[in-house]
DNA sequence: GGGGCTGGTTCCACATCGTAGAACAAGGGC
DNA sequence: GCCCTTGTTCTACGATGTGGAACCAGCCCC
């Protein structure tokens, strides 16, 4: 928290920063005076402050007892950033297993709007073409990842159909009707499949993570160029997706 | 997130956090460009907050990758808050049923380097002298709720006795070795009681809340004026916060 | 009930410091 | 190797953040 420590700083935020931080580290909600005598910055300073962050929600001003605490989007970006945090944790050790039991690339990703976000990936050291990069999107119903987190929403599938399809290569699935087929069929064996239908050449196997509740939070994949996966190779992939989603489910307080 | 909504706003701040709700909000790591195209504003002063940000470890930045992400400082202070958030939630029905049982103030307080510090507070509506304030410290020896904490201490009563007991009235204890005692009485009885030994005329009972590891990360106490509090009331009023915080424990995952 | 005090809000004139365009450097992909 | 994208540095301008001081509003205490 110290000022120094490199050029380019702007000092209206850092300071706002050891506010924001004084604040939340009290556990209580605190007053004006309080703030200004522990960081010895000036009554009006701290007072602006303390007004700008309770705007943007990262502080609460209490009217009645003039008082400030943590705020509501605060808690929201944390509480966001902790589930994530966690999921990668906890799926990190069984994504490297996968990775090297088939020498593949293997995917997490969460569902946003329609599209589904990659965020994390475990590449095999050998060179490949990389069909994705952590933060980057892909529409849902393209994506193995997608049709299995469509398949275990509850108002399954109304996501995609409630969007036009976008056509991302020749086998990409547009038509509605045998795309809810599919998700249905991915909902029975538990895992999804997809053949060049986001990307030529390239097949992606797709296994849903499910919270305590059932929702599915998250999915994983394996990608690998069509040619090397044999049917039989892909049975057993599947398999061990599907094992390695169940155990990660299970960390994250899900039941079955 | 509307820079309007009232005077008094400081913009840098105000921007440098929307930088960092962006940030945060997408759940992976994030580059300068991709920022800059969200937000719409300036290279050069994206570049700057995040530059800020990290210096305060509100973010980090990956510097192999360019990428920046949420920050150490961030996750310790939601960290923080969430605890004791889920702490204050826990306490406060059984919190409110001893305030309406006995008509007294009941207090919860986590223990701050040698002092209590009040967390919450629950007061009856008729008048009465109140003793503290919830932001409001004490020492920890001269009060049920420290006591009640220090018992529970894996290096029980260190804490205290590390530090020269300060004299805050005519009973408060300053004998290092009688307060060893009383402490040890406290762990095998489960309650702390304190008489005017850090306010005159008031007397207060203390229990310890556990987590699951044991550790008492906060405590209860009900408090009172001497002269209401008749030795029978005391056991009655001790039974009933044992069992409370006994609950509330439980809750935390404490075993026991 | 008045007076003084503490804590919060408003005002204002000054010059600091944040701003953003533009130029520069570095890296990565084709 | 070359271009293009992305990050970093520079600089001159003036908008805007700053903080002292004045102003209020409760509240406690005589």
């Amino acid at each position: 928290m110290s000022k120094s420590g490199g050029d380019y700083i702007v000092l209206p935020v850092m300071k706002a920063l050891q506010v924001l931080d004084y604040v939340a580290r009290q556990g209580h909600d605190v007053t004006l005076t309080e703030t200004v005598q522990e960081l010895r910055l000036p009554k009006t300073t701290v007072f602006r402050y303390l007004q700008t962050l309770s705007a943007a929600q990262f502080l609460e001003h209490d009217l009645k007892r003039d008082r400030y605490g943590v705020g509501s989007k605060f808690r929201s970006l944390a509480r966001v950033d902790q589930e994530l945090q966690g999921l990668r944790d906890i799926a990190q050790p069984e994504m490297r297993t996968l990775m090297e039991t088939f020498h593949e690339t293997v995917n997490l990703a969460v569902l946003s709007e329609n599209e589904v976000v990659y965020i994390d990936m475990l590449e095999p050291g050998r060179p490949l073409r990389a069909n994705a990069r952590i933060g980057h999107r892909h529409p849902a119903h393209s994506t193995s990842l997608g049709k299995a987190m469509m398949a275990f929403l509850p108002d399954a599938g109304a996501l995609a159909l409630s969007s036009d399809l976008p056509q991302r290569t020749i086998n990409t699935l547009t038509d509605a009707d045998k795309l809810r087929r599919q998700v249905d069929d991915v909902r029975r064996r538990g895992y999804a499949i997809e053949v060049g239908e986001n990307e030529d050449g390239l097949m992606c196997i797709g296994v849903p993570i499910l919270d305590r509740t059932g929702y599915p939070v998250a999915a994983m994949s394996l990608s690998a160029p069509e040619r090397r996966m044999k049917p039989e190779l892909t049975m057993v992939a599947a398999d061990a997706l599907k094992g390695a989603a169940r155990r990660i489910s299970t960390h994250l307080g899900a039941q079955h």
